[in-house]
DNA sequence: TATGAATGAGATTTCATTCAT
DNA sequence: TATGAATGAAATCTCATTCAT
């Protein structure tokens, strides 16, 4: 068998599987604690390579977010506007599934790695701002007054504040990094206690109905 | 002998100053980019005397985090024992309050940190687990219970997940240091809007009342 | 056969234009600063192309240094032994033509380079004072000894320091690099006053021809 | 015999014992060449406490050139302006005895340095233009002046640029660090010359006595 | 010939921590 | 107690050079 080869030449790749690592990397141990040679060794690669795509340790960790953001966005997007479902239906379905995924995924990471290093970058957070809290909220709001067009829903705070539902799942994520392994939480039931408390105060009640 | 010079501190507030000067550089730069020299500066202290207080940088943070939570979860506590108002009228009024409170106040700090630094300090999320989320949990838990018990409420997943009281919470401070420079956000409304979706929520409705 | 197409160029012509994409990046930056890179990009090549020819950066700074300076001193020789004029009409006329522009020429270049890099380079130092600075002085000791012989001047110090014509070269060298954007200096008048002031000395006083 | 101390605490003198290490490093092998490793070393310093005085490499390196500048200045400035000799016996004595001087000083090393890494540093050349080349020329036009005063002189271009006293100290400086080893020269001798031609081209002929 | 992706040694700089005073 | 000069390990980043293609 031949040793390793030294050079590999895959142009293309190269970026994809660095930021990969990165991400791994700056998973573990955050930003500032990781090493620009940790990444180099877990992509599999030179440090002067690593510093051919990207010009600081600062622009890596820029790719990583924006990398693994917008996809998750664009999901989230196309699965509302495609779904036939009534308002209800989908939040205790598909939505429901999603956010509980979500404490799950690279999300779990990206929002830690956010908040620690997010106000060192307002690039960064500009754009995260614009591209998934502001297309976020928006997606969200248009399901609720969908719901609340079609009489399914009464008018309520929701309405404005529809990130609540989101709630829970900050809160899923901050206690999945810091006390998972002091106390247990089922961060699936709490997301679904959230949003059945939140329909059950939106929905138009018996007498509600019968008046109106 | 006379009494001790005034212009001389006492050694015992020594602690404390350095905490409180730590407490300000951190939560300007975080643990990782503040040095401890200015740590140092801030306190008026020189660094062999910070070093004789506290071991490492890492036991200072310790400190820090300790410093300011206990008396927080202390007041929470305090007010909800010591009040004789019902479920439903201390949480919207003193709970509501102390909640719109937190946001700016050095919890914001405390929370930030503790997202990026605590994942490396099983030691220290363990206080805080015991000592913040298990008390106040327990705190409010009992709050609800009370609620139900008075037929204030009926029963619901509020009482297994209090800390859904809380999420607004979590999403303001994440929103104010990330987000705020770029969108506003107004937090007391939307620490208002969730507190009021729950009550209507878990308050009996006409209905129930009458059959019940 | 065909032609060999034109867009292609010929070999031969490579190493010349990697030596002068260098000579203007050696003379912007100096020999450290500048990057092997910026030498490619300047000569369209690739960078395995330039290491064909010069097996290492410092083989392409010799190369530059020998390439810009012997067609100098050719020319110096060339002007000065094919000249019909007497000495004094000589110096007056081409010589101090050909050292005023000296200082504006690649020269200028040239010299700070070989300031800078010549320590470390013996052999290129050695090649320098064999071709330059032993010729160079040879020709305009010839040029004074024969102003000597014609009578024109008297025997001086000048025979043996030839190169006494050529201080104000160097400083006005010196000067256009380090000092020109703070202070102005008339480097042609400084040449042709050092030249002035010399041939006053050198020719003979009345009272010299009287007595001779 | 005590192993030798980790700390000697010197304040006062470290910035000197930096600069002076830092001057014969630089002087060995130029600025960029120079790490700032052997720096230390020769300081028996570590590189921590360098950088406790000297923000940066560049910043010792200005340092140095400023440390060892003035002071030259300053004893030219003395020497002409304390002394009582007419010009010609001035040139002649002490103001040639300096300029010998120079070229085996370290006037040579910090000549070559500023040649070498003026052109990136504009706020050095400022400096050195006011405080060395601004404030020479002046002495040295005084100089000439009184000389004209006196009719020791004659006018002429000398007074519009006196530095052409100094041609021959530049050739010496570059003619020792670059071509020293491989052709001796007397650079006394030229330094001599050429004051010597200066002072035969600039004082009154008998002729002109006589006619005046 | 010709390319340019890839390497890796080595440079500057930072900062938590120590300890002579 | 109290100081702050001094340490040195470790981090980021650069660039001359190589070699698979």
């Amino acid at each position: 068998m031949p040793t390793k080869p030294r050079f590999r030449r895959r142009k293309e790749d190269r970026p994809n599987e660095i930021t990969e690592a990165a991400f791994v990397e700056f998973s573990r141990k955050g930003y500032a604690a990781t090493r620009v040679t940790d990444v180099c060794k877990r992509a599999g690669v030179s440090k002067g390579l690593l510093y051919l795509y990207f010009k600081t340790k600062e622009d890596l960790f820029k790719s990583v977010i924006r990398n693994f953001v917008v996809p998750q966005v664009d999901a989230l997007k196309l699965a509302i506007e495609s779904s036939p479902l009534p308002a209800e239906a989908f939040l205790r379905g598909p939505f429901l599934k999603l956010m509980q995924e979500l404490v799950n995924s690279r999300a779990q990471t990206v929002i830690r790695l956010l908040i620690v290093e997010g106000p060192k970058h307002p690039d960064l957070t500009a754009y995260y701002c614009d591209h998934v809290i502001a297309e976020g909220s928006a997606v969200m709001q248009k399901l609720i007054n969908k719901g609340v067009a079609n009489r399914e829903f009464v008018p309520s705070a929701l309405q404005e504040f529809p990130q609540l539902l989101l709630g829970p799942v900050l809160i899923s994520v901050v206690w999945k990094s810091l006390f998972e392994r002091h106390r247990a939480l089922d961060t699936d039931a709490l997301i679904a206690a959230q949003l059945d408390l939140v329909l059950k105060a939106i929905k138009p009640t018996h007498a509600q109905e019968v008046t109106a």
